[in-house]
DNA sequence: GCCGTTTTCGGCCCGACTGTTTTCAGTCG
């Protein structure tokens, strides 16, 4: 998709022009890059077809936005964007990715001390450079460093959620190659881990030559690494390294089984392979030098005694001796999820009205949905306040009516604020009309660990809080969790009938697997939810439901696997 | 730079928080 491309370039060209402190422009590009991120259709489809007016027609792309786009899709560039980086040779994206870093501050510091990217920053930041600037000090100099440590733990990785469209678009147009008999992608992707590093896909195919020749020529390839008889690597414009790997179908389901890895989990089944007196290696399992399997991985794993391993769970975390006993979890499914409740509306802000919601989300074959805009703490997002929440309770109301459809129904929540103190920023009596409540933690996350654990423990037992959205706050490779004591957490829910959120929106996903896994455990109930706030992002539920499966969840963990009069009984 | 008109320029999300200041700028959501 050139969508991401072109939205990434945006951010960064409204990034320049904040340093320069231009009005509203940047606000403009934030806004295009956003709804280009969005976007169903691949703006170059969309341009082939109707050309400048087809792209003018995109809300947030008028005349100028629309002739850059062009050019883009004409000459892969965007002069004003080269310009710009011209003038401030400053590595703004991965400057800002800094936390506490905008671009007042990096132009200040690009401008004093000419620091240009994050390496610099950090070594005038150890050499206490920064603190005597003016508008600067000792703690920002500190929390420079901190952001900057964080950063490099996550350095190199990618969002699941932003890296699996891209891989299914991959895979799709080499699957369609009549040459490749088999394929599929592996590794810590088809483990849907929360943050991948490069995208790998393995291929069963008897003509591997052409499956390269092919694969190096597909479009959005910015160089090739390595092109080898068997394997080739690439790096995609996009910022991804693809991997790919060609093997015989005969020894297919043994490469599938050690490219999708763990590492952990290999070593471990080479054990088991070994204690029954087999060898198992990427190209089948061996009796002595006779191959007694390959072709698929259910054999080699039904030859080891063990039932076959979902790839979300292979991990070395226990699974190998429960596919011994015949014990593995049945884990959860994207189809058993009949709705999700945490979706915001064009009344606090979201790209789309009610009823617009409900339509995608029947269209997903949902048996319900719930709107859950924020409160009116939130101020950015528009928060609801008790009247207006009586308003769209209305509003809902007519809606379920006039659709009138026994099989789908509209819930009102609201994602309500849990304050400094623990205490919900709307009225009980408020609170009482809805259908559920939701509360969140959106504000002063640095808290001492104890403070914070009392905070969350103090809206769970407030009568009509629900469910906990997002439980731990953190943004994935922008923002570290709070500080929690998750065992109190988890004994509070309990006592209390409280279900904690699933996030799916790649950012957060959040409780991660961990956490979920442990959840389970102390048979503390979840929900997996959107986040939703545009139609379209209803399709994150997969990520969502993907991580509940790291963390073992089942069908009965997960309330909203439930039809709706069994979900509404969860709620207080 | 977009949008929506009162068609040709004015409006465009705003409060909390932090770390600087010593009354506020920058960042975040």
């Amino acid at each position: 998709m050139r969508n991401q491309e072109i939205a990434k370039i945006f951010y960064e060209i409204s990034e320049y022009l904040e340093m320069d402190e231009v009005a509203f422009r940047p606000y403009a590009y934030k806004k295009a890059a956003l709804t280009l991120e969005n976007l169903e259709q691949d703006v170059s489809d969309i341009y082939i077809k109707e050309g400048l007016k087809g792209l003018k027609k995109i809300p947030g792309i008028g005349k100028h936005l629309a002739l850059k786009i062009e050019e883009y899709l004409k000459t892969g560039k965007i002069k004003y964007f080269q310009k710009l980086k011209k003038k401030s040779p400053v590595d703004v994206s991965t400057l800002t990715a800094v936390e506490g870093l905008g671009p007042k501050k990096i132009k200040t510091l690009y401008q004093k001390l000419g620091i240009k990217n994050v390496k610099q920053l950090e070594k005038a930041a150890k050499a206490h450079k920064i603190a005597p600037l003016f508008g600067f000090g000792e703690k920002t100099e500190q929390n420079i460093l901190q952001g900057i440590e964080f950063l490099k733990k996550s350095k190199g990785r990618f969002l699941l959620g932003e890296i699996l469209p891209i891989a299914r678009d991959i895979y799709e147009k080499l699957k369609r190659l009549k040459e490749v008999e088999k394929i599929d992608i592996v590794g810590s992707l088809k483990r849907m881990k929360e943050t991948v590093k490069d995208i790998d896909i393995l291929i069963a195919s008897r003509k591997p030559k052409k499956v390269m020749d092919f694969f190096v020529s597909l479009d959005g390839i910015e160089k090739v690494w390595s092109k080898g008889t068997t394997r080739a690597s690439v790096r995609m414009r996009t910022g991804f390294d693809v991997d790919i790997r060609v093997v015989p179908k005969e020894s297919y389901g043994a490469a599938l089984q050690y490219f999708i890895g763990s590492k952990e989990h290999n070593i471990a089944t080479r054990k088991v392979a070994i204690s029954k007196g087999l060898k198992l290696n990427e190209y089948g399992l061996f009796k002595g030098k006779r191959k007694i399997a390959g072709k698929n991985e259910k054999e080699i794993y039904k030859l080891l005694g063990m039932d076959w391993v979902p790839p979300e769970i292979r991990e070395d975390q226990g699974e190998i001796e429960a596919a011994l006993k015949g014990k593995l979890p049945k884990l959860v499914q994207l189809k058993d999820i009949k709705g999700h409740l945490h979706c915001h509306s064009s009344w606090n802000g979201g790209e789309n009205s009610i009823l617009e919601m409900a339509k995608k989300a029947m269209e997903l074959g949902c048996d319900y949905i719930g709107i859950s805009d924020h409160t009116k703490f939130l101020r950015i997002e528009y928060g609801l306040n008790e009247k207006q929440l009586l308003e769209q309770r209305k509003e809902i109301d007519r809606l379920n009516k006039k659709l009138g459809r026994k099989k789908f129904r509209i819930l009102q929540g609201a994602e309500t604020n849990i304050l400094k103190d623990g205490s919900i920023d709307i009225k009980d009596e408020a609170l009482k009309k809805l259908d559920y409540v939701i509360a969140g933690i959106h504000s002063s996350f640095k808290m001492e660990k104890s403070e914070m654990t009392n905070r969350l423990i103090k809206a769970m037992r407030n009568k009509h809080v629900d469910i906990i959205s997002h439980p731990t706050g953190r943004l994935l490779k922008q923002r570290e969790e709070y500080e929690i004591d998750f065992d109190k957490i988890l004994k509070a829910a309990k006592e209390f009938g409280t279900i904690l959120e699933i996030n799916a929106y790649p950012i957060r996903l959040d409780l991660n697997d961990l956490n979920i896994r442990r959840c389970k455990e102390a048979g503390v109930k979840m929900i997996i939810n959107t986040d939703a706030h545009h139609k379209e992002q209803m399709k994150f539920l997969n990520l969502g439901v993907a991580q509940a499966r790291r963390g073992w969840a089942e069908k009965k963990d997960i309330i909203n696997t439930q039809p709706l009069n069994k979900l509404l009984k969860h709620f207080k």
